[in-house]
RNA sequence: GGCCCGUUCGUCUAGUGGUUAGGACCCAGGGUUUUCAUCUCUGUAACAGGAGUUCGAUUCUCCUACGGGCUACCA
């Protein structure tokens, strides 16, 4: 049998970095396998529903170059893909199983079922349905629900317990006692997700089912309705949490959690996915830096750890720095060109923007880190006045004299003959070390720390050079 | 409160019934480099605790502790 995996969001904001490891597991493993993965939006909750979001959630995807088989752009055989547009499906299953008695109407008010709630806490009990409605004459219920606002709740079987099996924390129990009579369909005739979802995946034949650590308290309950229709279950595989640095779950309070936040923020695609996979699954040797198409063929669902990961920033950004320095040049330049022109600096001169770029590119963690190493060679140099009283200095100024002077001789120098030139400045002016090299840098580079003069000449353009220099003498 | 899940360096993690418990990030120090960065080398640092099984447990079992998740007509 195919494999079919699929990524369910529900569209209340962006794409969270939980939510792209959930994806990411999900393609990888449909990949690995040859199976196809399934886009699916969980739009059950009219009053979260957040405008803009699925197309957002779609563009990031696009971004992460991360595609899926079915879903609402590319349509298929099992759709609609939205949920809110699936309402006639739930309802027809749900007849079958209030026909079954598996299911029944529920007449309480949220009010009531609210105080019901606060009772049983104050005395310690296990928080659950009381089942008042399923005391209900089966005739009269039915009567009341052509005209009364009710639920749709399942009736938790009398078994003892409900067993079954994840694929990464093997067998799981829970005793029928302790399960709710979950509400199915809510009053506003929208499925709840513990519904829509089982009813969804059996219909859109889905094989696996991974998705986070925070559903396995629910799965029982979803385990009994596929009992109730005699389905068979997809096999489970629940993911460890992604964790803030004090360990509760990944939330936004804590710092982004948005995918796009760190886009934004200069971090590249490659590292996200590279970063991501990496929390919760590890490959079999100890290299840490993947492609796409490299962790497609490493993935396996035997390497995914029980325990939740720490989302920790140092590394992504260490990660990123290699991705940073080691992919091609112009694949970087494509990445910082957007970032460039929002800043002001002209990119159009291809060949500098490269060099700039290359400079620019093993001194950073981010993109945007890039703009600060760049801006000098783009825009006139700003002097402090300790600078000034530097480069005003008797040294400096023999130093700057001489080499601009030499430099003027002709236009077309190489690096090495520009080190040779340096190394004859030293000797004719006497000056030599620090006093050297910190007046030439700070003249053409605005900074005392940064590249080697030649490279600094060779990026600024010898004309530029000779211009920076002049104005200090 | 109840239920469920988890626990190896600060963090991500490898690993085994007998290992000097390995790698990566971070941090510290050295080397390379005129500076900075890169690169490179080295170092600091962990099996939550207790009991049991065993010749031997970090590894298997149980208990405790701690952490987290769930406990909605949210997903």
């Amino acid at each position: 049998m195919e494999v079919k995996v699929r990524f369910a969001p529900s569209p209340t904001g962006h794409l969270h970095v939980g939510g792209l490891r959930t994806a990411l597991f999900n393609y990888l493993y449909a990949k690995k396998v040859g199976g196809k993965i399934v886009l699916r939006i969980e739009d059950t909750d009219q009053s979260r529903k957040v405008e803009n979001a699925v197309e957002n959630l779609i563009s990031t995807f696009e971004a992460l170059q991360i595609s899926f088989d079915e879903g609402p752009v590319q349509g298929g055989d099992y759709g609609p893909y939205f949920q809110s547009e699936r309402l006639p499906i739930y309802n027809e299953q749900i007849k079958l199983l209030l026909e079954d008695g598996k299911a029944y109407p529920c007449f309480c008010s949220a009010e009531k079922l609210e105080e019901a709630r606060k009772k049983q806490s104050e005395t310690k009990q296990t928080i659950k349905y009381n089942r008042q409605c399923l005391k209900l004459d089966a005739a009269e219920a039915r009567k009341r629900m052509e005209k009364e606002p009710h639920v749709i709740r399942m009736k938790v079987p009398g078994e003892e317990e409900v067993l079954f099996y994840d694929v990464v924390r093997e067998r799981v129990a829970i005793r029928c006692e302790e399960l709710d009579d979950q509400v199915l369909i809510k009053s506003d005739g929208f499925p709840t997700y513990h519904f829509a979802n089982v009813v969804d995946d059996h219909l859109m034949g889905i094989t696996h089912v991974l998705r986070g650590e925070e559903w396995l308290p629910s799965t029982p309950k979803h385990v009994i309705l596929y009992q109730f229709f005699n389905w068979k279950q997809p096999k489970f595989i629940h993911l460890p949490l992604l964790l803030n640095p004090d360990k509760s779950k990944l939330s936004k309070r804590q710092g982004d959690v948005a995918v796009e936040d760190y886009l934004n923020k200069g971090f590249l695609p490659e590292t996200l996915i590279n970063f991501v996979a990496l929390l919760g699954w590890h490959p079999k040797n100890e290299q840490e830096l993947f492609g796409l198409a490299e962790l497609e063929k490493e993935f396996s669902l035997k390497r995914i750890n029980k325990s939740g990961a720490v989302f920790d920033i140092e590394k992504l950004k260490w990660m990123n720095s290699q991705y940073l320095k080691n992919l091609p040049i112009e694949t970087i330049m494509n990445y910082a060109e957007p970032v460039f022109k929002a800043e002001g600096l002209e990119t159009t001169d291809v060949g500098k923007f490269q060099a700039v770029v290359e400079n620019a590119r093993k001194r950073v963690d981010t993109i945007h880190e890039m703009i600060e190493h760049s801006t000098p060679f783009y825009t006139e140099v700003q002097f402090s006045d300790e600078d000034k009283n530097l480069l005003r200095n008797e040294p400096s100024q023999k130093v700057v004299t001489f080499f601009s002077k030499k430099l003027s001789n002709k236009s077309n120098w190489t690096e090495a003959e520009i080190k040779i030139l340096v190394n004859e400045t030293a000797e004719k002016t006497g000056v030599k070390g620090k006093d050297l090299y910190a007046p030439l840098r700070l003249a053409l580079f605005g900074a005392a720390h940064g590249p080697d003069i030649p490279l600094l000449i060779d990026i600024l353009g010898v004309d530029e050079a000779i211009n920076r220099l002049k104005v200090q003498i």
